[in-house]
DNA sequence: CGCTAACCGAGACGGTACGTCCCGTCTTTAC
DNA sequence: GTAAAGACGGGACGTACCGTCTCGGTTAGCG
């Protein structure tokens, strides 16, 4: 948790100068993240491209975790939003979305970096699992929508063509070299939910 | 790449020291991994541990990069050999040693540590995706074959299948708290590949 | 120089405020001085203790050297007026003043601060010589008078023998830990000067 | 106390690097206390100037006050050795030597340092104040000798005496900016001591 | 079997980054 | 306008490791 959160809709003006520290320190610590992963992180590094004290990082974050921590959460709020139509079109929307974000953003090059921050580092793994779970939640809830209005076929495994979905996504950005690029994902859709045009003759 | 790289059968004997000094560093090396990870990794902690000095480390290895590089591809040695039976039972006998091997083992604990380096390590990255994509290429073939014999089904695409079968299991390994349980491959595949019995009938 | 000198008495009503405050200050720089000396002064540790906010000292002092400074100036107000009686007894009653000045008071323990800040710090050197040589003036004065008056041996450097007293008590306070006590006083007196019923026969 | 003393003799050839490292930090140490005294000594500034690291500082003494503490004991060691002659010579030489190395000797500018220090610092107390008591006993004991040699009159205060001979010296060096110029110690002595063809008639 | 060269542990070295503390300046809010 | 409170950029603190180096003390295996 950083030290000072940010604050309520109530409260007064506070020194401006906070936010504007706040800001150019969490710029720059997605860009030091992004060029030398949560291992390479320097302090001082951020202090220096973002023209702020040392000190001024530590008065508003407990160290690095805290600070990769809340700056993670700030580039999660620009999650995209469901979207409307069939089930099949919205989980098309959010899977391409999911595959632009792992081949292009920026934040994407910080995945990597989170994955392995979370095997020692529990806070990190809490936000991290977190965050993915509600991720993947929100995908299970559409499906399970998808089977019950029968758009789906009934017998799927709503938890584990999520996983599957997701796994493929994630596989090939962590695992290989190859994100897995947004124009198939249409095609990886079709694969694990069947063929739209086929569905009642489908089975995974 | 190590100063001096594991010797070929050819060899004339060296000095028993050397070998012993690698051994016991290596040792260390996959302890302190599996402790703190990629990032945590402390030269003085791994020469510690290992009982020999900082320097010894330093005369085989040209840095951390280089060890845990030759570390790894020494883990990769206790890899398992595909075994026998039907496509369906070799491809479930590989996925259960994965997710056992994800799960349980020392090593796996690494994965999370490889897959970050891999982003800013040239040599880690390359490493990295020649190993994944060994073991992926020995999925698809075995796939492949099992399409071409007929036991599967024959409009299975085998890339696509053999990413989603590991990429669940990745999936839940480094973005979840809950790897997944190997007693559970065989609902995996029987999802992915078709139920044995129904064969016929299904489609992916 | 201080951004706010004391005000002279002409002057119109300043804020009261401001009064108090540079008082409290002063008062929590002589404890500070006291306690830690020159080289441990702490700006902070002064605010806080005299429960100011930090601008506060800076709105009438240009940092610590110029605080010290104005502080050292207000403790030279205290000293004594020179007294009545023959030299022999304007001397002692000086020098047994200034010993109990430099064994117990509170402000003597600034000296050896002031001491070594004179070293390194032109306008500390100018006010603690300045200070030195008035001191210094009034007792040469002093036994000046007492020669050309007869009470003194006519041979009497009047300046050496101003030095060695005022050197001896010196040096008890600067150099050893065992202040010259006020009660020999008379004693260190009647070897300078030689004593008072065998005045024709002494020598210095 | 430093955290490596000075080896005794018996001991095997240490590595000659330590040797050489505490040499050039004790000379930057006397430079810098010299130009900026104890209070403003950096120890950044002193290992920039001995081209050391400063981590290497920290591995010889355990701070500013023992590395300042050991370098003092080491221009101690410059003391010169008392000479020779009658009583009356040899003091005059001593405290001839005294006030060129209070005038001159780079040394000396660390003496205003080391009398602040001692007010606050335990242990530069116990040194500085050890040391002045050996001089001064030195000093005591060769006008003890000249009392009871019949060479100074026999009801000298021996120890009153040195520390006006001393006192002198050091309030002119600590109090005020003319040092006791060295062409003037016989003078001096002659005062105090009284001069030697009249010896028989002087007192104090 | 003894010599010599390689290898070893230990740890000093010049550095870099850490997280903390204080400096002197600047900004806000309360009175 | 003065004050308390405290954020700010800067810089030194003392610590922990980095990767390089030097040192004696083994230990191997060739002569």
């Amino acid at each position: 948790m950083s030290v000072r959160p940010t604050r309520g809709e109530g409260e007064q003006n506070p020194d401006p100068r906070i936010e504007r520290s706040r800001r150019v320190i969490q710029e720059a610590t997605v860009d030091e993240l992004a060029g030398v992963g949560y291992g390479g992180l320097r302090i001082e590094s951020i202090a220096r491209r973002a023209g702020v004290g040392k000190a001024t990082i530590y008065r508003h974050w407990n160290g690095k975790q805290d600070l990769v921590e809340s700056t993670l959460a700030m580039i999660k709020e620009d999650m995209v939003a469901p979207g409307e139509g069939t089930v099949r079109e919205r989980v098309t929307s959010i899977l391409t979305w999911l595959a632009s974000y792992l081949t292009d953003s920026r934040a994407s090059s910080v995945m990597p970096a989170l994955v392995s921050a979370a095997q020692f580092d529990k806070s990190v793994a809490q936000f991290h699992f977190r965050f993915t779970s509600e991720r993947r939640q929100a995908m299970i809830d559409l499906l399970s929508e998808g089977v019950q209005t029968g758009e789906l076929r009934s017998d799927l495994d709503a938890e584990l063509a999520a996983e599957m979905l997701a796994g493929v996504l994630f596989y090939r950005r962590l695992m290989t070299d190859r994100p897995f690029p947004s124009e198939e994902v249409g095609n990886l859709v079709a694969t694990v939910l069947g063929s739209a045009d086929r569905a009642d003759a489908l089975t995974i």
